[in-house]
DNA sequence: TCCGAATGTTTCGCATTCGTAATGATTCTA
DNA sequence: TAGAATCATTACGAATGCGAAACATTCGGA
């Protein structure tokens, strides 16, 4: 994937065109950002890390919880260890949900540097 | 998972969360898309156009430039030949913008398949 | 000219999000 | 073991977004 920083929006934008096109569940930046997250650091993820790391106030992150969670893209499970957090766990719906989304850029970024 | 779908999904990731942290003005997916599509596709764009193509409601089109007009993202202008269309323009303040997003996606596309 | 069609905006009611501050639950510590 | 600290959630009020429907303006054809 090596990319020119034009080619790079014209990727961003055929991808985000094509998301609404597909009518997804409409995510705010910072629920996709969290799952993203979630998803690709192998961590584990509680609130208050996550709200540190990407920069969010921690209500913002329980509900971009509650929504994925709705959503079945992600499940809390209270850590044993320390039974004030909770653990921010995967689920199938979520892994083929941005498998599904992967796809999509991967296929955009060929047909953008090709 | 296919591991350059992954690389899409990290790229995606590094993007947003640099977003995040940046403190960017937050716009709604709808809101970004649109002023991609304006940005990267050389046509006149009028509300009803963008609405066909994005697959957005006209009043929902309408919201996202006043938004992004506020910012100076984009600027209204009548179209003297139907003046019930308007001609959506772009700024030097939405160049600016879009170009230090691309660049940011150009960095991390290059990080991510180095 | 006049009336229907087209275009963009506004209004309305509803849903969702935000951050701050308060609350509840659990753990740590002196 | 009592009180402070930590973690997540809830309450609150303000802001914003959404679609459907109504509205104002403009165009175009009979």
């Amino acid at each position: 994937m090596d990319i020119a920083a034009k080619q790079a929006l014209e990727l961003w934008r055929g991808v985000m065109v094509l998301a609404l096109q597909k009518d997804l569940p409409d995510l705010t930046s910072r629920q996709f950002t969290l799952l993203l997250h979630v998803y690709l650091k192998d961590q584990a993820h509680t609130v208050r890390g996550l709200a540190e790391e990407l920069n969010m106030s921690k209500p913002a992150v329980t509900r971009a919880l509650d929504r994925l969670g709705g959503l079945d893209f992600v499940r809390r499970k209270t850590d044993d260890k320390d039974r004030r957090s909770i653990l921010v766990q995967r689920t199938v719906k979520g892994s083929v949900f941005l498998r599904e989304f992967g796809d999509m850029v991967e296929i955009y970024a060929a047909e953008v540097s090709g």
